[in-house]
DNA sequence: ATAGTTGCAAAAGCTTTGCAGTATG
DNA sequence: CATACTGCAAAGCTTTTGCAACTAT
């Protein structure tokens, strides 16, 4: 995902998925729900914010003088979860994260304790402990969430190596 | 655990840690906290009640007449997580649970599809991951939290080799 | 036209906090 | 007795809901 015409592409793809979703549930293709659509996409391409909260989306868009409300923020983010557009992540007891993106590499998470920063990880063993344990209990998995928590390691000048910030 | 001796040597070792850990930190050995922690006690093993919520643990005890606040059940199930005679867990986005037990073999869920019933499993490549991962991304890593989900294998009837019950 | 959507504010649900009173060490 | 802990209620935070107004179809 690098040239203009490749994010355009993707863009165009989005929508149209988002389309086809609200086509066949008989939503309303509200400008509202283009707008959420976009910021979040934006969001991803241009600032890469890949995990969000709906508390910080709605901010943003209140900021760029978009009127929307945090229920209509929240509706269109079920959503987009619904039909497969954004994954939404349980990462702490008050800390949902949604994450953005159309058929992304299967990741798991890592989450700082001291900041709540994401970090993402790959290990092929996840997928042998799946097979293994689905074997094992007598169950077809379908699908499974990972979260480590951790404390940065400091550098230094006793910075967060992960988030570059001081850490108390 | 069985016979009436076992449990009750196990109710004194718990009630040793927690006091021992309650000393280390300066803590005072306030009747709440010992109330609190028989009552997870008892229900763990009386009632088979291995995941409870802190609200039912609050109103369990209100309802028994004992005279409790709701800050100091969380304030007593902090420490009791902190000094590892409980577990918490966070199995949905409102849904935090606590799960009694010393010492438990580290675990982690899988969880129906269908019924949600909730089996425990371990392996050991788990804990090579938070090490390899750790290490990558510079984290200490201090906990994690692993569920699979998955569907039922049936059986020659049609019931959940699991939970034994028709699966629809 | 007409039902689905929206914004707003109030409510809900769980957890934390502030404060005055209590009891532990 | 000093101060950590407690109960209570109020406040915090994120998310949901109720309702009148609006709008996509």
């Amino acid at each position: 995902m690098h040239t203009v015409k490749q994010v355009e592409d993707n863009r165009q793809e989005v929508k149209r998925n988002f389309i086809a979703y609200l086509e066949k549930m008989n939503q309303r293709k509200t400008p509202e729900r283009f707008a959420i659509l976009d910021e979040i996409y934006m969001n991803e391409i241009y600032l890469d914010k890949k995990h969000f909260d709906a508390e910080s989306l709605f901010l943003h868009m209140k900021n760029n003088n978009y009127r929307v409300s945090r229920a209509t923020v929240y509706n269109t983010l079920d959503l987009l979860v619904e039909c497969g557009l954004v994954t939404k992540h349980q990462f702490g007891e008050n800390i949902t994260k949604y994450e953005a993106g159309l058929g992304n590499k299967q990741h798991d998470h890592l989450i700082c304790n001291k900041c709540n920063k994401v970090l993402e990880f790959c290990d092929p063993r996840i997928q042998q402990i799946k097979n293994m344990m689905g074997e094992l209990l007598h169950f077809e998995i379908t699908h499974h969430s990972l979260h480590l928590f951790g404390d940065p390691k400091l550098d230094a000048n006793g910075k967060c190596i992960a988030c570059e910030k001081e850490v108390k």
